[in-house]
DNA sequence: TAAAATTGCTACTACCCAGTAAAAGTAGAG
DNA sequence: CTCTACTTTTACTGGGTAGTAGCAATTTTA
């Protein structure tokens, strides 16, 4: 028996099973909070879909603040652990940039629900929340300027601003989350592919070939 | 006295009056639910902004929920609007697209107030209100992706699913309203005269040249 | 100036929901 | 079997706010 901490027995299974409580509650906030909105979610209703009361919430999130911050947070973490990932991808500045589209359009396609919950209801988030996340973004955006303009440098991208464009660019992707919806009108595929090719000719210089 | 359906006097004037308290009661609104968000923001502190209290906000509108309609309704209907404007100058597609790229900005600047909370609040919308502001966007993004149909017949526009370009266009459009704030970075001009030259290079064929 | 209509406010209700205290239930150790 | 630690629930409070009934003030009409 280890007294350490005051916790005893196998920590390690029990730490597996709260995070993957933790990790269930978030997930259907996160169904509940993209359906009717944060504010209009009781979490009596989260408790619900999960078959236990409110009290078992609270007791692996502080308060319904922390749940918002988490899911708007994972959204756009994994856009920019993505964006890393693709950046470490040897290649010229226009292969690594299909490579980011493709990334990130997929994963925020697969994770829409984080992703527009924090577009939607950054407002409603605790400010100091609010700022770790915007700083999150704002990494994300240098990232992809700094990509742009290696580009400009070696004239396989013709843009002027490259931190404006990267705000298109990144308001592009972004965009997706807010209108896709599965068993709609186009496939995921061919809405990565579309924003691949859309990106790549908001970059391309005149007289380029189509990639 | 007349008492065509109940009402006397200069009806005329009476009518510019309510007129004109129904938009001050949306306008403060449409800031306080831009600040703070729909479901946040307490019609008492909209009154207390005008200095009136909640009736008087209650004898002008049904519910809150109207008044979130008139907001979202109010920013679509413009763009609209101004789309349906902008069509009706002649010229080439190209043409045409720049006009209805720069007055769209610059209407959604103006406006920004309302398209964003309607990009965010859209879920709080009674489902009917909901359905016709779609019904709206659906319009202004049938319209765009008809110029681009003829842009594409033309030679003029390189664009493989001209429904699918309105929807980056339309979406990049958007996207202004969610990031642009006055005293920013970019001055207004900028974030216009960018938008174009972005939408521009998206459709335009490889080879042709900067306009 | 008095009646009638209109306009705005005071004061309230009814409901919802975040958050909590304390009890009940459950499982492992000896 | 029972003590102890941990988990989950029952049952509640407090604060906030949408919406309303009815009164008070003001303006209009005649």
């Amino acid at each position: 028996m280890d007294k350490v901490k005051g916790k005893r027995g196998s920590t390690a299974l029990k730490n597996e099973i709260t995070a993957y409580k933790r990790r269930r509650i978030l997930e259907e906030a996160s169904h509940l909070f993209f359906e009717k909105g944060y504010e209009s979610t009781a979490l009596d209703a989260v408790a619900e879909q999960l078959h236990v009361t409110k009290p078992f919430i609270y007791s692996y999130y502080k308060n319904k603040g922390e749940l918002l911050y988490e899911i708007c947070q994972t959204g756009i973490q994994l856009s920019l652990n993505v964006l890393e990932d693709a950046l470490a991808v040897e290649g010229t500045a226009t292969e690594q940039l299909k490579v980011v589209v493709e990334r990130v359009a997929r994963i925020i396609i697969e994770n829409q629900r984080y992703i527009s919950v924090y577009l939607r209801e950054e407002k409603s988030l605790d400010p100091e929340d609010a700022r770790r996340i915007r700083d999150l973004r704002h990494k994300f955006d240098l990232q992809l300027s700094d990509l742009l303009a290696k580009g400009k440098r070696t004239g396989e991208f013709d843009i002027q601003h490259p931190s404006r464009a990267a705000i298109w660019i990144s308001g592009l992707l972004s965009w997706i989350a807010l209108w896709y919806h599965d068993g709609g009108r186009w496939s995921a595929t061919e809405v990565v592919m579309d924003a691949i090719s859309t990106v790549m000719k908001m970059v391309q210089p005149a007289g380029a070939q189509r990639g």
